[in-house]
DNA sequence: TTGAAAGCGCTAACAA
DNA sequence: TTGTTAGCGCTTTCAA
């Protein structure tokens, strides 16, 4: 391999110098610096960012723990995370978790020294956040965020669930089913209080049966679907806590031979890019900065990492929702 | 930070014994290693992998060079990777590029000192191909290749491609049109070599302003659809060289009151999972290991890296397609 | 403007 | 079974 020690010595120069060269080029002599450079070119040498870590502390990496990309909005969230990170110089180490297992990113992240923590998988009293904090490393939570404190962006859920309950209410619906993930995760908490507050407020009573708080996976939304499609009388209208719940719902119940939306109409959360093709047309809440989302979080967590206030107000970013009625949904005739 | 010099002192050992311990605890007296364990408990010690690799010359990490997730293709197999990748202890740094943006990864990777290199986003004819082979890291590519020699695992492209045709011509088209990425990508040229051959052998005459050959953004795709519904006449099929392609033709063919396939049929390759959802029924040409083409590419990388075999055969992988017959394709009537 | 020397936290060779 | 010593490739003082 070659390093810096082998470019000092073709250059007939010191190896701090050639250090110099890379961190503060303005601090050498022109014709030394030149000198330098032509030697590296000539070697085909590329600093070992390894050692440079061990000495500087700081690896220009952030680690990025997402939900499945099976799931369209983590797949829109890590790309503009990604590039947001690359944009300014910061390498991405991800991490595709899937919802029940225990995340075990933690000894990883640790050993690595990352710069910064872009966390979305997390519960609201989730036992890693003690440990996060103990770590001081700076960290950002998105779509998904902590009980108490911490820097997040999430969209303003509740609010968002009061849209599309209003919606499916103006249209007559009252026998409403919801499938949702489990409440212990804050944006799948908030969006069922959105949703059970305007149920209340409008006198709709809430039938349990047609609540289902489940895991994520497509089997299980699957299970829930079929059950709700079993009802007698069924729901006339399911709202899905997800676009990607909505579509696995939506997929099932036209694998029936049941139209959408006229034999039922589906809701669903986020309005990712997928949602708003002609063939899906899905009606879904969501924000206009949804795609952005990612790249929100990147740059306040960039900046947390290169501003390193320590007691710095906590970053705590609630994006507007933006309710988009398209074709799943139908007044009731 | 805590390093293993505050564990060794807190077990009143010296600090390479709590080295043994974390990498050969075998070699250290039970009672010692206890007293070492303990010690790393009770300081909430991580070792530092930083410092780790710099003396073993490895990082445990892969870098993955991926086509952006937009293309849904790119989200199913990044998911396995990086799953694949973290079963086997590897971590994963990821890069999306977009297509045509010239992929500045190389230097990164170089000082990162990744263990292997993963890579998708390639042409036949890369000059970044003689900069890897160079560096004599692992490497593997998969969904593309290049023009000679290579670890790689790719999609039957070229058989993939006359199946593909043949179902449309059996189904009476003849004015079939062709919107493609550019052929300096293995994939697409296989792909372009199917379709003509089998055209040529069905004595089906190439319109030549019904072929395409442009980037994968929506935009270019969205300009290649406006053109061709412009004709007069128009083309009773268009193939689209990706599914992600077909999608977003589908969208601008229906948003203008066109249905498909009653008025246009369309068909895709890869066969990604959304198209065989019941909203979309895609006919695709895939294959029954699609979804675990990044699976293939992480496990065979993996153990390039770990079996170290200089002058080993390339490893050389082609997965037969299999043709999905579903909804956006119908006979000309 | 440059060089000499020290040290980041670890592993690896050797000796005891 | 354990300790001593050296060194991975850098950056960072401090002197010259």
């Amino acid at each position: 391999m070659i390093s810096s020690k082998d470019v000092a010595k073709r250059a007939r120069v010191s190896q701090p110098t050639v250090s110099r060269v890379l961190n503060n080029p303005d601090s050498v002599k022109a014709e030394t610096r030149n000198r330098v450079l032509e030697a590296m070119e000539e070697l085909g040498y590329y600093p070992n960012l390894i050692a440079r870590s061990l000495v500087t502390n700081t690896t220009r990496t952030i680690a990025l723990v997402s939900g499945t990309l099976k799931n369209g909005f983590f797949a829109e969230t890590t790309d503009s995370i990604v590039h947001s990170a690359k944009s300014k110089g910061y390498k991405t180490i991800t991490y595709f978790e899937d919802e029940d297992e225990v995340p075990d990113f933690f000894d990883s992240v640790m050993g690595f020294k990352v710069d910064g923590l872009l966390l979305s998988l997390i519960k609201l009293d989730d036992p890693v956040l003690e440990r996060i904090k103990k770590t001081k490393i700076p960290c950002m939570f998105f779509n998904r965020k902590p009980r108490h404190g911490g820097n997040f962006v999430v969209l303003d859920n509740q609010l968002a669930a009061k849209m599309l309950t209003q919606h499916l209410l103006e249209l007559g619906h009252q026998r409403i089913a919801y499938i949702s993930g489990r409440t212990d995760v804050s944006t799948f908490l908030d969006r069922k209080l959105g949703f059970e507050q305007t149920m209340a407020e409008a006198n709709v009573n809430l039938i349990p049966e047609m609540i289902h708080f489940i895991g994520t996976s497509s089997n299980e939304v699957e299970e829930a679907t079929v059950k709700l499609l079993a009802m007698d009388p069924p729901p006339t209208a399911i709202m899905c806590v997800t676009d990607t719940i909505a579509l696995i719902c939506m997929d099932i119940i036209m694998s029936r031979g049941l139209r959408v939306p006229e034999d039922i109409s589906i809701a669903g959360f986020d309005d990712i890019r997928l949602s708003s093709h002609q063939a899906i047309q899905l009606t879904t809440v969501g924000s206009s900065d949804m795609q952005t989302m990612g790249e929100i979080a990147a740059d306040n967590l960039i900046e947390l990492i290169e501003l390193s206030e320590v007691n710095a107000e906590p970053r705590q970013i609630l994006l507007q929702p933006v309710l988009n009625v398209r074709k799943t949904t139908a007044a009731l005739s």
